[in-house]
DNA sequence: TAACCTATGTAACCAAGGTTACAGTATGAT
DNA sequence: ATCATACTGTAACCTTGGTTACATAGGTTA
């Protein structure tokens, strides 16, 4: 019961505006709170997903794998979305095609598969918010779509780091040249290069274990 | 009248199975029939979108446009499907993203708009229609994103044919190198270099204006 | 302090594919 | 038949980025 006032004190936070007030307490019934720490992995590819993330603080990013098992950054997600890749998993009943993993210590809720369906009939808020967060991911595949078929490894690289900047609000970035190199389906010698590059022409400083955005 | 029982025909040779008698009556009632040629456009990227499209017969290419204005092709729809990118920017008023072509001679109902959350509050069987529709499309981005990430152009090439065969439901393709180049954003050069390696290979046989696929 | 591990810098080389240029060929129009 | 046009084949060259190899630097641990 502790609990799940907390949670909707969560709720109401970021969902208040979205969500009537029943379907709050719904969420704060059958929801449960999660945290996962900083690298911590959230969902796997090829899991079965029983449960949906309702995002309450922190970030996520999400990853696709290709046969070698060299990853791919899709996207982040970060307070208040919601993974429709999820989302479409669990509706379809099938296994998950992607990895998630916390960018950064995270709270989220689980929602039971369930209530789905049930609330997307009962809940007009709901099925808004089911329709948005489609719209959104849909946005951002295409989004990382144009930035894979049409960008350079340089400017690809640009607004890795920018988008980093604004999902953890810090311009020092603690990450290594090689977990840049992994994110972005390429190799860290590849990275140090152009990173280096970007060094040359006054718009980051390198130090080591971490990269200091100046003026990107 | 005679249009609207033609049009309840038809959709009850591919939809009978998904859809309930009263929903089947009102997507006669309100949609439209279209019927458009093959390689006439259905969708322009920044248009607003007034009505979703249900394909009755053919197929239509799904396109993304990079800034110099060159094309890549995304997915293909072929019949019993919807354009979930078009029904995104339907729920959120907004333009559309995305360019749809007719690959070949299609016939299509468009729906206005407005019944969408009418019929989404309504029906069950809309409600997973358009939920199903949404996770195929991901699926497909997801795919589009593999082979454009992952692949080389050699592989795309052939992954392009086979697709292609299996859309027309024909083995003697209709279409030019420089055509290929624009689908999978590249050059003609390109193209006819990585054709002739294929028909060196004795997988397909090259003529002028058309490619008849052998053994892929 | 020495040994060790991880991260970074850089050179040299290679492969994929994009670009330019031009020749040859089929097809239809005049 | 001549011409114009669109399509295809191919060579030569360039750029991007992937690979290998090795040196050096910072930090940790025995």
């Amino acid at each position: 019961m502790i609990e799940s006032s907390r949670m909707i004190e969560s709720l109401n936070e970021f969902y208040s505006g979205i969500f009537e007030k029943e379907l709050i307490e719904e969420i704060a019934q059958v929801g449960t709170l999660k945290r996962v720490r900083e690298g911590e992995k959230i969902i796997e590819i090829g899991e079965y997903v029983k449960s949906m993330p309702l995002l309450l603080e922190g970030a996520i990013k999400i990853l696709r794998e290709d046969k070698e098992g060299d990853e791919l950054l899709l996207y982040f997600l970060s307070r208040g979305d919601t993974c429709a890749m999820t989302l479409s998993c669990c509706l379809g009943q099938s296994k998950s095609e992607i990895r998630a993993i916390a960018e950064m210590d995270t709270k989220l809720i689980m929602i039971p598969v369930e209530k789905m369906e049930e609330w997307t009939a009962k809940y007009k808020s709901w099925r808004n918010f089911i329709f948005e967060s489609y719209h959104s991911r849909l946005t951002e595949m295409l989004d990382a779509i144009d930035t894979i078929a049409f960008l350079n490894m340089d400017e690809r690289l640009m607004r890795y780091l920018q988008e980093k900047v604004k999902i953890n609000q810090v311009d020092l970035l603690q990450v290594t040249h090689q977990e840049i190199a992994y994110d972005l389906h390429t190799s860290r010698v590849v990275i140090s290069r152009l990173l280096k590059k970007l060094e040359r022409e006054g718009m980051i400083k390198l130090q080591r274990n971490s990269i200091k955005v100046i003026n990107l």
